[in-house]
DNA sequence: CGATAATTTCAGTCGTCACTGAAATTTCAG
DNA sequence: CTGAAATTTCAGTGACGACTGAAATTATCG
């Protein structure tokens, strides 16, 4: 491996760790996302020095995570191994993953301490706390659910233009669907 | 403490595992969240069962991602701990620590990375995705940035609005501060 | 169908990090 | 200053998760 790659690979071994990802499971993904072509298992083993099952179990992490794509090559009977090749896909693939895996269960139990009965002063105070929280949560999500649906260049034009937006409505494919813009000044 | 509050500790417990939080920082977070009054590090390591070592530690590790506030009261020299009222004032904090710790080193690798200069193609190919990946980054952070400076009312208006905005200069404060809104159709 | 290549599983080992308790340090009232 | 209270540090221990190699399973070619 190059040492432009193996730098790459080595900072998001490291940065893994620092999120829930392991080391190995960072490295893979650098190394895949770097790679001019699919790469096999053995590849990948070799290129990292580590052990086969750990590349095995390392990519079925990853296929978890529906970060992944497959191929196969003729005349060869190896799974090939690659990422998408569209960066914000890539980014909204992770969100997704997240938010089924980190956001939904809180939402849901928020949900659940929301409902029952406060047995003191203090459960009331804390369920205050707690709806403050879910709320911010509730309309994060819904916020991206909907950035989720623009394609990634009017995506990219609308974070270019920032906050600072004058008039984003141009941007919209179907500018008139949905819901009708509110008051902003309500 | 209440079973409801319990609930919600045990909770952010094992969420913080998933993330690079550990365990117990997690649940000192959300047992602070929840509590009506701040708490000294005894109190803490009581209703959580854990060492008064422990309890320091971790106390300095969420004062390191400046996500306390601490207070005393009178005629009792220990410290009391609790989180900010706000919860968008929590997630901006987080989200800035985050950014500091695990974007920019990122974005400062790339950086570097793309700067060097290609020993094959293969190099070539692999600072073309680093290019992908930093330009992304690149654009989430500058949006952000002015996501963050806009105050509490303005973002939730402007996140129940989603991406079906009309016109949202309204919502600004200062709507002519800064550089003037670009041709949406450029 | 074998035979063989490829992959996955899993028990055991190793390394890392969380946690404790004792000791050292800091803070502050008197 | 002095001593007691509060806090922090840190070496040692324990628990947990990553990783390996061998064995089991699955897939594919002839």
């Amino acid at each position: 491996m190059t040492s432009l790659t193996s730098d790459f690979v080595i900072h998001f071994g490291e940065m893994g760790s620092r999120w829930g990802i392991n080391r190995t499971v960072g490295q893979i993904y650098a190394l895949l996302f770097a790679s001019s072509k699919p790469l096999n298992a053995d590849e990948i083993a070799e290129q990292l020095v580590i052990s086969r099952s750990n590349v095995s179990m390392s990519l079925k992490e990853l296929q978890s995570w529906r970060l992944l794509r497959t191929s196969r090559q003729p005349g060869d009977r190896r799974d090939y191994f690659s990422t998408p090749d569209d960066v914000w896909q890539i980014f909204k693939t992770l969100a997704e993953e997240r938010q089924r895996r980190e956001v939904e269960p809180t939402l849901s139990m928020l949900r659940d301490a929301l409902l029952r009965p406060p047995q003191s002063p203090e459960d009331r105070h804390a369920q205050e706390r707690m709806r403050e929280m879910y709320e911010l949560m509730e309309a994060m999500t819904t916020w991206f659910a909907q950035v989720r649906e623009l394609s990634p260049q009017t995506l990219l034009r609308l974070m270019a233009l920032g906050t600072k937006v004058g008039s984003v409505l141009q941007l919209l494919p179907g500018g008139s669907k949905g819901a009708p813009a509110r008051d902003a000044s309500a």
